[in-house]
DNA sequence: CACCTATTTGAACGCTGTCAAGATGATCTT
DNA sequence: AAGATCATCTTGACAGCGTTCAAATAGGTG
């Protein structure tokens, strides 16, 4: 019952990393000590939630000193970002699972997989987003597979019906589901969409529901004044 | 250029609180502390940022030791939440605002105004938003205020053509509207968007264009299966 | 006046992020 | 093989944080 829908698989040997300079294993004292870090913060974030996410319980939950991190990371906020990126490509490849499972209604499987994943994985979530405002920018490396999510949105909003010739147009409508499911992953969990969520008999429907109304344009009278 | 668009009037006399025990004016030492708490912490924020807002320096800013607030908010997360519920009363002043001043455009005014408050008071807003989650819940006494301004909502809503009388619908498209709002008012700045800002020629015309993609429910064919 | 209670202070605790200096050990050079 | 070199990690320290508690203070009441 604690991993709900997308727990996350820990990638411990996937992405072997090449920060070690010889290419071999154990380069150095601990043996890649810079990826046991974001192991060891997805760890705690798992398990105490990101208010206990500081950098010394992620030292303490790898076996090093408090100051260790600091030669694999310059600082907080560089870890978390290594652990942010560890997030969005975990969302990128739920998204691309949503979108290659069902492709007659692509969009709004896409855009229930975001929200599922991102309420799977609350804590991760909200690391991925606080410390992005704090760029003012997604994570730098996550740009690509940002992108590659985006492109997905795109796909389904053009099977959705949107023009595909209508540049300004399509990537407004991305834009806006993209907004949308972050705002329902964020705020999913609030009281006051409790009775709604009854109403419609669950938390997925009440996401597909939310999703349907996202995406076209409006062309009623009062938009084009 | 500090105070954008709605840049929250500090207000000092208006809402005079009831707080004292005694009906006049200088209860005790300070003369209603709670209230300068979250007045200082107001300015705290907007001086330096949502990082800098701790409990001592708001203590600081208030002139008193930073022991003192902890006799009018049992936590530095309960004088959060009043100054969230500054917040949100002022964002509901700004989406009636909107509302009020342009009847036949109000579903989209009313978004951009939430936007635009938003944009206008970004550490306010964060720290709106990220106390709210802790409680999963909008401030308590901010329910009636919240439920005002969805109601605003809702009355945009049916302008721009929704069923009134398709409850669930309404509901949701107006939970999709908020969800979408809230979205917008966090990503805007992210660099990701800056091209599609700049070719749609400015920030608000960013908002409206969004906007108008977020309300009626979709009818395409990959939505009914 | 003294009393009582609400308010405020001062000092203290354990926690945090960060840094400078020293210890450790793998790699490279000779 | 021996020594130099350098990245890595530890130790110890600093300021700042949220929070608690005993003591001091001040306003209202008898």
């Amino acid at each position: 019952m604690d991993d709900a829908a997308t727990p996350l698989k820990t990638t411990l040997s996937a992405k072997p990393v090449d920060a070690s300079p010889c290419g071999g294993a154990r380069p150095y004292h601990h043996g890649d000590l810079q990826r046991a870090l974001v192991l060891a913060a997805l760890r705690v974030l798992e398990r105490e939630g990101p208010q206990a996410l500081s950098l010394r319980a992620v030292a303490r939950e790898a076996g090093v000193s408090p100051a260790a991190p600091y030669h694999h990371f310059k600082d907080k906020n560089e870890l978390l970002l290594a652990v942010a990126e560890e997030g969005f490509q975990g969302l990128s490849d739920a998204l691309k699972e949503g979108f290659e499972s069902d492709p007659r209604h692509s969009l709004s499987t896409i855009g229930v997989a975001y929200v599922k994943y991102a309420r799977a994985n609350p804590a991760l979530y909200r690391v991925m987003y606080d410390c992005s405002r704090n760029e003012d920018a997604m994570p730098e490396s996550t740009h690509i597979d940002e992108k590659s999510g985006f492109q997905l949105v795109k796909q389904a909003m053009i099977r959705a019906g949107a023009d595909a010739n209508d540049y300004l147009g399509l990537e407004l409508a991305c834009v806006a589901a993209w907004c949308g499911a972050h705002g329902v992953a964020e705020m999913a969990n609030f009281v006051q969409f409790k009775p709604l969520i009854e109403a419609l008999g669950g938390e997925e429907a009440f996401y597909r529901g939310v999703m349907r109304h996202i995406g076209l344009p409006r062309e009623d009278p009062e938009t084009l004044g």
